[in-house]
DNA sequence: AGCACACTCTTATTTATTTAGGTTAATGTA
DNA sequence: TACATTAACCTAAATAAATAAGAGTGTGCT
């Protein structure tokens, strides 16, 4: 389904989320329409689930990240901890992980009485038992980049 | 530094990192020239740090994501074994993180056996005394979007 | 063979972006 | 006060990019 010029396409919006289509259609040597047609594709069939900008946290003062490894008693609190952390913008990614029927999150927050207020936060929502945080001291590699 | 107007770009391309400009000087009312001398700045100095079209990893084989939890020995093997990170692809992001002086690592493998792979060759590193793999059942929220 | 489909192309048109040059307002200084 | 400087912003013209329209080519299927 995916021939080697959408597999460039993509390597290079991985890298560039702005490239310029006249420029994609040079790197594969293809006429502007044919490149555009592929990309529209790889958009529709959720290929590209979607561009974003970056930003610097640290601009924002968000100085703190952690992950907040969250204890739950049953299955049945499950809906409503996930509309919780939706709400929470702190929390940018979750997930339920195997074992010990837990929970972990990564969060940014701008000081440490945030980052109590937010603990105290998640320990109060329905079936949370326990949470345990694990402070980030540095980051030696962040990327999103798929091995294509 | 930074005023409404820069705010609410920055948060239409957290977005969609290829929102036009056209579009963008609309959304503040700006004239396009404004508009784009207001976005090279937000580039060059580095409150954008870039644009990355966010691939469906799933389409690419990629069904396992993994928390890897890693025990060190000692801190004088930190530098080798940040370079072992950046040259492995399935791992996507590394942070030192304060308590047992020990590193996080979210890795995507198409497999088990990629995955057990993986473990042994991060367990050959040097300093590497033990790892604690948490693997991912589902995602519950997963963005990169900062709370402008 | 004849048809349908997928993919590509070129050319014309429309849309987007950049460049050039000028206006205004705020700030610092002789 | 008067004058330069700077940092915004604007409009209009020129350039570049993207889309739309229409046609050609090759492959597989009936």
């Amino acid at each position: 389904m995916l021939d080697d010029l959408d597999i460039a396409i993509l390597k290079k919006l991985q890298e560039n989320g702005r490239t310029k289509r006249s420029e994609l259609a040079d790197l594969i040597g293809l006429s502007l329409p044919s490149l555009s047609e592929r990309l529209k594709k790889l958009e529709e069939n959720g290929i590209i689930e979607g561009y974003y900008a970056k930003l610097n946290r640290h601009v924002f003062g968000y100085d703190i990240m952690a992950f907040i490894i969250v204890m739950m008693d049953s299955s049945k609190n499950y809906e409503k901890f996930a509309e919780h952390v939706k709400k929470t913008p702190e929390i940018l990614e979750c997930y339920a992980v195997l074992g010990e029927g837990s929970h972990i999150l990564k969060a940014i927050v701008k000081d440490t009485k945030s980052l109590e207020q937010l603990l105290n936060k998640i320990q109060s929502w329905p079936g949370v038992t326990r949470t345990v945080t694990n402070f980030i001291l540095s980051t030696i590699k962040e990327t999103t980049k798929i091995n294509l």
